[in-house]
This record gives C-alpha cells, structure tokens and sequence, in this order.
RNA sequence: GCACCCGUAGCUCAGCUGGAUAGAGCGCUGCCCUCCGAAGGCAGAGGUCGUGAGUUCGAAUCUCGCCGGGUGCGCCA
C-alpha cells in the first residue's frame, strides 16, 4: 500500500465534497494535487500542495482554501494534526497506530512488499546490453546490463508486463570481420604461424579458443578456399560461439534476458522491406542529399544522393540516411525495423539502455518510432555513462584496440556478482561511475554494498538471538502499539515509503533511486541500533518485556522485509551474516 | 559549427518530475565500546546550487543566452 496515493484519496475526496457544497467552484482539475512527504520532518508525515494550484482556478486566496479544506481533514481517520504552512502547504500528523499498523501490512507481504499495480499490466520492452557478438563483454557493458535488468524488474513489481530483450547486431560488416579473424586463429590452429594479426581484424587471443574450436569441428575442410565459401558458415560458428560466451558472462551476473533477437534474421525474413515500406506508405521516404557536417567534414566527403527518411518532421536535426550509396540499407535502416518489429509484437512501450557513444543517435531513433507506428509507439532510451575501473583510487588500465580490456567476467570473478550489481546502480544512469575494485570490498560506511547489506545482516543476526532467547516468540500477534520511540515510528515511516518509491522511481526508469533509498533506510536502523547501547531501554531484545521484544522483533523482520524486497529488485542476494 | 549529457560543501554525489530553512558519504574537529556485530553511532564546522535574464504564489529543478567539462556528428555498428 502506497499511503500517499491512500491519503490523496482521501484529500480529493473532501475536495470533492467542498465541490458539492458549493464551496468550490465546480469542474476543478485535481490532476496537480500532490500529497508527499515533507523534506522537512517537523512539518510532519504527510503535505499537499492542494490549496496553492487550486487557488487560481478556484479564484481564491490559497490560504483561504487551505483554510477550507483544512478543517475537513483534521476530522479523517488517523490524522491527528493540520496545520497551514507557508504559502498554503496542508501538513497533516499521523497517529503512531496508523505506522504501527503498517508493520503487519509488510510482515503480510513479505519479500515481495511494494509491489504496486500502477504498471496496470501494460506491456514494455526493455532491451538492453545487445553488444556486438564480436568479443565478450567488458565492464562498461556490464553497466548497461544490471541498470537493464533492474530496470526491467522494477517495472515488473510495478505491475508492468515486462520483456527483457536482447538484438543480436550480426548482420554488419564487423562480423564479417570476426569471420575472418576466426578464420585466420583457425589456420593457426591447424599449425600455420601468424605472425601478427593485420590491422582491420579483431587481436583478441579470445578468438584463438573460436579459431581451435572450429578446427576441431571442421578439420582441415576451410584451408586454402576461397573466402566467398567459407565466410559464411565461419560467421555463423563464431558468432555463435561468442554469443555463447556473451550469454555465459550475462548468466554470472544473474541476468537472463527472454527474447534474443538476431537482426540478419530479420533482415532476411524481409523486416527492414516491410518496415521501409509502411514508411513509403506515409510519404516519408525520399531521395536526397544531405550537407556535410559543419566544422568536420570529412577529407572525402563528396555529395551524393541516398535514400533518406524524414525524421526531421518527428524532431530530428536532419533527415537521416537509410542506405548507403551502395544501396545496401544503412544501421539505421534496420534498427527502424527492429523497434517496429518489437511494436508489432505488442510492446508500444519500449525502452533501449545504451552506451555513451549512442546518445546522438536518440532524437532519430526516437523519431523514427513515432514516424512508422503512427505516434502510438514510445520509446525511452537511457544512456549509460562511461564506468572508470579503479583500483585503490588509480585507474585501471584498459585497452580494447589491444585486445586486452578488463572483462566483465574479470571483475565479478574478484568482487562477486552482488558488488558489481549493486554499484553499478549507485549513479543516475547518465552520470559517469567510478567503479573502485578495492572500495566495494571495504567494510566501511564508505562502501554503500557493505552498508546496506551491514544492516540486514545485522537484523538478520538478532532475529537469530530472538528465537534462541525467546523461544516461541510471537511477532505476528505483538502487540505493535508498544512500538512508541520516536527512532522506532521513525524506521517505520521510512519503511512505509518503500511502495511510494517503487512506483516512482518506475515511473521515472530510474533504479538508482533504490540504491539511495536502500542506503537512508540503512542508515536509520543503524543509528537506532545504537541508541540501545546507550539506553538499554532501547535494545531490541527485552528479557524482562517480552511483549515489546515481541513487537520490535516484527519491526525487524519487516526491516528485513524491506531490505530483501529492493535488493531484490536489484538481483542482489540479500546477506544473513558478514565474513 | 551543430546536437545531446553534465556543472550542487575541499573531494565523490543525492535532491522524490516546481515546494517550505538545499542533504548524505569521505576528509577535518570533538565525543560514544563491561552490553543484541564499534565492520557502527552522535555532535560541530563547511553552500552566491557555473553565470545572467525569464516564466509564477514559489526555481537547484522549467525556458532562453552566455561560461566550463564530456560525448557524438553521411556511405561504422
């Protein structure tokens, strides 16, 4: 339960009942009426912002209306104080019972408290990671894959209708590319000496496994042919066998994505033609000539005249090309066809995450979505910022040309898969992340994983003590009125918001969000934690109160509750102990 | 040249889609371990929210112009 969206029931319903006395003019829109927490906790539990946007419309003086409807609401259930604030805010106090109550709600719950159906079951599709099938994945991918994979399972608990999607990118010339590297790894498997990889083809010795693998399927059947018979089986073997590997690095960070869609296969089913073609039909298809890149025209740039697509009339810079002066159809060209296959398919909500060197590449995409699903498409593209790998404070040094940047499956092999999940989400996904190899494993304040993680453990470690102390203790029936400390209704709140956060932060596509609610609700229980060294009133585990050991061990197990629910929406394990 | 992203405490960053006196961590200063895990907590100092206008009851948040940093810019994907 939300119990913001609970109370902006209940506040639009006096509205309404003003309405209907006459007290307000009728026909109002209360679509702005806000109710939130105030940032400031002295001004209580609950603000709206009623009074002040509908002032103008209502043609009064906001704290006249506040003034109104203020009476109205001191009288609802469970608010013990209204007070006018400011230019017109309504704050509103809530009973410590109202809080209390909210613990039985998360121990009903469970591990799955805050799930909301704001999504309505509405279809998305959130494509994510689809790095080229070239190499395996190193660690910028791996930002994109958990900000992704979270992503996609807090719209999922949200209430959305959730397919997580992978584009296999194997029908450009790169990996033609690959072919042909594989190819040469694997003469060099069958004894040739390659001197040195020639520059244009892939230098990863990754390659020499694929080169040795297809010597061992194949033999000696590709040696000395002509490339036009081998280059595409070869392809295919190595695309498949780094694919293979892409999925294998995915599944060690936890992920698995349903729906793996191959662009030469669509490309072959005729997708990108249907797809031009429905663009034709709406008369946004024509033969042009673009002008040269202002302040960087390339040395041969020569006008020429291609097929291009109006994406400026869907708020696009310039129309975009979508063939080359070969005539063979540009990037562009099927990743229009893409999106319109994945509308096709049911999904009009889709979302792409991609890396930091697409973000020009939005505006068109973007346009083109509107442009061939007739506007009832939209699609969101979330960039993900470059991750600097740290060790110690110093940067870790990567060279993909080399063939020897840090993989992926590096890193989770020495921070664990948790870590990795867990800091890549600790930045707005459009801000660079500093990812420190050695910080996520301190066990400091400093580290958010260890933190967060610090906590549960440590709730999870007195609920151990409560059923060895206090066999047959009774969380589910104590009696939570007890829980009265200020710390304590103020753990609660905070654990009270978590549905609030669920549905914003999916409603924004922003996990990060998690990540610093996480941490605030952490920092709450550890500070009341210790307050019982100071006050032994205060310890969780009362020998001589059992009744109030009773209702703070439900406390901490809906705290736990809480903690598991989003880490679990990050595909975090949440820790019973610290080692 | 154009487009997009970013500019908030000494450093690293939040800021809930426009709300009230802008918040954390690190670092600095001073405190709290006979006691459920001190791997933690409490308190203090530290800000013209890059800058100048505009929009309105109200701007770190929206609009426009500058300044600074990053990324990208037909026939790569």
């Amino acid at each position: 339960m939300n119990v913001f969206a609970l109370f902006r029931a209940r506040i639009v319903a006096e509205l309404e009942a003003l309405e209907a006395a006459g007290a307000l003019a009728p026909g109002l829109d209360f679509a702005r009426v806000s109710v939130e927490p105030p940032r400031e906790a002295s001004h209580g539990d609950i603000s709206t912002n009623a009074a002040m946007v509908l002032a103008k419309p209502a043609a009064m003086n906001p704290r006249a209306l506040a003034g109104l409807l203020a009476p109205r609401l001191a009288a609802l259930d469970d608010v013990t104080e209204v007070e006018v604030a400011g230019p017109g805010f309504i704050n509103l106090k809530v009973a410590d019972r109202f809080w209390q109550a909210r613990i039985a709600d998360i121990l009903a719950a469970g591990d799955g408290y805050g799930a909301s159906m704001v999504g309505g079951g509405r279809a998305v599709n959130v494509e994510y990671v689809s790095a080229n099938p070239t190499g395996p994945l190193h660690v910028a991918h791996a930002r994109g894959a958990v900000v992704g994979d979270a992503l996609a399972s807090l719209l999922a608990k949200a209430g959305y209708k959730v397919t997580r999607e992978y584009y296999i990118n194997d029908a450009g010339a790169q990996v033609d590319v690959l072919a042909r590297t594989a190819h040469l790894r694997y003469r060099e498997a069958l004894g040739e000496t390659i001197a040195q990889i020639p520059e244009g083809f892939y230098p990863g010795d990754y390659l020499k496994d694929v080169g040795r693998a297809l010597a061992a399927r194949d033999g000696k059947k590709w040696l000395g042919r002509p490339e036009e018979e081998w280059l595409t089986p070869v392809r295919r073997f190595a695309v498949d066998t780094i694919l293979a590997g892409i999925r294998a690095d995915l599944a060690a960070l936890g992920i698995h994505q349903e729906v793996f869609s191959s662009e030469r296969a669509m490309i072959e089913s005729g997708g990108v033609d249907r797809a031009l073609k429905t663009l034709e039909e709406r008369g946004l298809v024509y033969i042009g000539t673009l002008d040269p890149p202002k302040g960087k025209a390339p040395e041969d740039w020569e006008p020429r005249p291609q097929t291009l697509f109006r994406s400026s009339q869907f708020g696009d810079d310039v129309d975009r090309p979508l063939k080359k002066s070969d005539g063979s159809w540009t990037y562009f060209a099927s990743d229009i066809a893409y999106h319109f296959d994945k509308f096709r398919r049911g999904t009009p909500t889709m979302i792409d995450i991609w890396g930091a060197d697409h973000a020009g590449y939005i505006k068109r995409m973007q346009a083109a979505v509107r442009a061939i699903t007739g506007g009832e498409g939209e699609l969101d593209v979330k960039i993900c910022q470059l991750v600097r790998l740290l060790r110690e404070g110093q940067p870790v040094k990567m060279s993909k040309r080399a063939g020897t940047f840090v993989t992926m499956r590096e890193v989770v092999e020495e921070v664990g898969r948790d870590s990795v999940r867990f800091i890549m989400l600790t930045r707005k996904n459009d801000a660079p992340l500093d990812f420190d190899l050695a910080k996520v494993l301190e066990q400091s304040r400093d580290n958010p994983v260890f933190y967060v993680q610090y906590a549960h453990a440590r709730a999870r470690s007195v609920l151990r003590n409560a059923a060895a102390e206090f066999p047959g203790i009774d969380s589910i029936s104590a009696d939570l009125h007890r829980l009265t400390d200020s710390g304590e209704i103020g753990l609660i709140k905070l654990m009270a918001g978590w549905p609030r956060i669920v549905e914003s932060a999916a409603e924004a596509h922003e996990p990060h969000r998690i990540a610093f609610y996480l941490y605030d609700l952490a920092a709450a229980f550890h500070a009341l934690w210790n307050r019982g060294k100071e006050d032994a009133a205060l310890r969780f585990l009362l020998a001589e109160d059992p009744g109030l050991t009773a209702a703070r061990v439900a406390m901490l197990r809906a705290m736990a509750l809480t903690i598991a629910s989003g880490l679990g929406v990050f595909g975090v394990e949440p820790a019973e102990e610290m080692r």
